[in-house]
RNA sequence: GGUCUCAUCGUCUAACGGUUAGGACACCAGGUUUUCAUCCUGGCAAUCCGGGUUCGAUUCCCGGUGAGAUCACCA
């Protein structure tokens, strides 16, 4: 009989969520519904200064976009709630008072002022900063307007974790930390343990940063007579430059802009997920489903790993190619250029058709397809920037597009018909595709590239398409200087 | 500086002592009888260094080196 998972995401309301933070959840939502457990959103909002208007909001829509669900935590409760540590201030102050009792914890009596002067002392000596070489031999009562501290029992641990393998460290990284700060709310060193074990959390996923104060919590769930639950140390995720880890300042982006941006959240989670975890084989992609089945701790790799944003947009590449056109055009709605406004749905997903192997992002729609419903402006810079197209004279020009003209007016624009003309087209023009369908191409799209011709100048239709290569000729010399 | 951790192609990674060190992204070349893209084929490219242990080390051990984390009334 195994107690059921626990695992649960504690984030702090500072802000937007970046791809580092939202992995960790990720990771913790997927050992949970790995073994059938629960996961937990839990609110860390215990520094007051740090904290961001509308942060709450942001959290919850991020999760919600990449489908990492919570049947118990913040707004939806639960059996140990509440799920906000700054609703929970009378609890830390019960468990604090515990440790007062046994004489584990006491006031902090000196002023910040003070305590700067011993770490810049310790800075300059090379020795790391430690407050119980100053512990106070008569510490005041507390009175809830000091810090409360911790009286540590140094001694050296070693323990497992579930990614990093076997860790241990000595009695000189034990310190006195701070459990309840100067305006009553608790550090994160202490109300996590607290909620932890009130909500029988049974797997704690944290980033790199914490191994150093991990042994300070097993002295504090000595002094509580908890058993520690298992641990997972998650590698940083480092930014695409440089070699540190990946954090705001420089340049890490909300997860929801990679979503405005046009990246499916399939490919964000598929791609946050293989940043430090595969499953042992060469597959590459993966669905939520196959992420839930596979996923496990032991497999994540130790060492960092490098944001690539290039291996992202093949992965959405390959996710939207995965889509058919109802599910693609769904995914759409919001990226069409403002032209397209009055289009049909029916229209747009003949278009989806032709340009969604052309997709890396969804915002990529603007570019692809703006000419399939305005008319765009002639631009014979493009013309001239052409290898092929830029060896032809005007008069050549010129007779090209009135061969088309002529012949094309006589299609009936269906793809196979275009295409039996344009081939009848090459043989008497005499010109290689690669001169004549380019410069088609060019003069009804006036677009660096576009789908197969015949099927594109069937979307725009007969009427248009004349109109644009005649335009095409009329502007020839106004811009030909 | 103390403490802890990490180390395979440029990048993400596979290889539970024995492989011509595999795959993917990116890049390059060719093909899919127009462009771009997709797709296919091929190419370039890696075990940080030095010692051990072993018949045999990417793999185990030790020492360097390099990188990161931490040493907050932040989490």
């Amino acid at each position: 009989m195994t107690t059921p998972v626990r695992t649960r995401f504690a984030p702090s309301p500072t802000g937007f969520l970046h791809v580092g933070n939202i992995r960790t959840g990720l990771f913790a939502w997927l050992v949970a519904q790995h073994s059938g457990g629960t996961f937990i959103l839990r609110l860390e909002d215990t520094d007051k200064k740090r904290e961001v208007e509308g942060s709450i909001a942001h959290l919850k829509e991020c999760l919600e976009i990449l489908g990492i669900d919570y049947a118990e935590g913040l707004d939806v409760g639960g059996p140990y709630g509440p799920y906000k540590q700054s609703d929970r201030l009378e609890i830390y102050r019960t468990w604090a008072q515990k440790l007062i009792e046994n004489g584990r914890a006491y006031a902090d009596p000196y002023a910040p002022e003070q305590i700067q002067e011993f770490r810049d002392l310790a800075r300059v000596e090379k020795r790391a900063f430690l407050y119980r070489n100053h512990r106070p031999e008569n510490p005041p009562a507390w009175d809830g307007t000091m810090p409360l501290r911790f009286k540590s029992d140094p001694k050296a641990y070693s323990w497992h974790d579930e990614v990093m393998g076997d860790l241990s460290t000595g009695p000189e990284v034990i310190d006195d930390i701070i459990l309840i700060k100067s305006d009553g709310y608790p550090t994160y060193n202490f109300a996590h343990i607290v909620d932890d074990a009130e909500m029988h959390i049974t797997h704690i996923l944290r980033g790199q940063e914490f191994i150093s104060s991990q042994p300070n919590y097993f002295n504090l769930y000595e002094a509580f007579g908890l058993t520690p639950p298992i641990f997972a140390t998650m590698p940083h995720i480092l930014a695409e430059s440089g070699t540190k880890k990946l954090g705001k300042r420089d340049g890490a982006k909300d997860v929801l802009d990679y979503i405005r941006e046009g990246i499916l959240p399939e490919a964000l989670t598929n791609f946050i997920a293989s940043l430090g975890w595969n499953d042992g084989t060469e597959q590459e992609i993966f669905s939520r489903e196959e992420l839930i089945a596979k996923f496990t701790l032991d497999r994540v790799q130790r060492s960092g790993a490098r944001f690539d944003k290039q291996r992202l947009l093949w992965m959405n590449g390959q996710w939207i190619r995965r889509l058919n056109i109802d599910e693609l055009y769904d995914r759409t709605i919001n990226f069409w250029p403002v032209s397209a406004a009055k289009a049909t749905e029916a229209y747009k997903k003949q278009l989806l058709a032709l340009v969604q192997d052309r997709l890396k992002t969804l915002a990529d729609l603007k570019t692809l397809t703006s000419y399939f419903f305005e008319e765009p402006t002639p631009n014979w810079q493009m013309a001239r920037e052409n290898k092929q197209l830029s060896k032809l004279s005007s008069e050549e020009t010129r007779s090209l597009l009135q061969h088309a003209i002529a012949s094309l007016s006589d299609s009936d624009f269906t793809p196979e018909a275009l295409q039996e003309a344009l081939n009848q087209l090459l043989i008497t023009t005499g010109q290689k595709p690669g001169i004549l369908f380019s410069l088609i191409r060019l003069s009804v799209s006036w677009s660096p590239f576009s789908p197969a011709l015949n099927d594109t100048l069937a979307v725009i239709g007969k009427e248009a398409t004349l109109k644009r290569l005649n335009r095409a000729i009329e502007t020839m010399n106004v811009t030909i200087s």
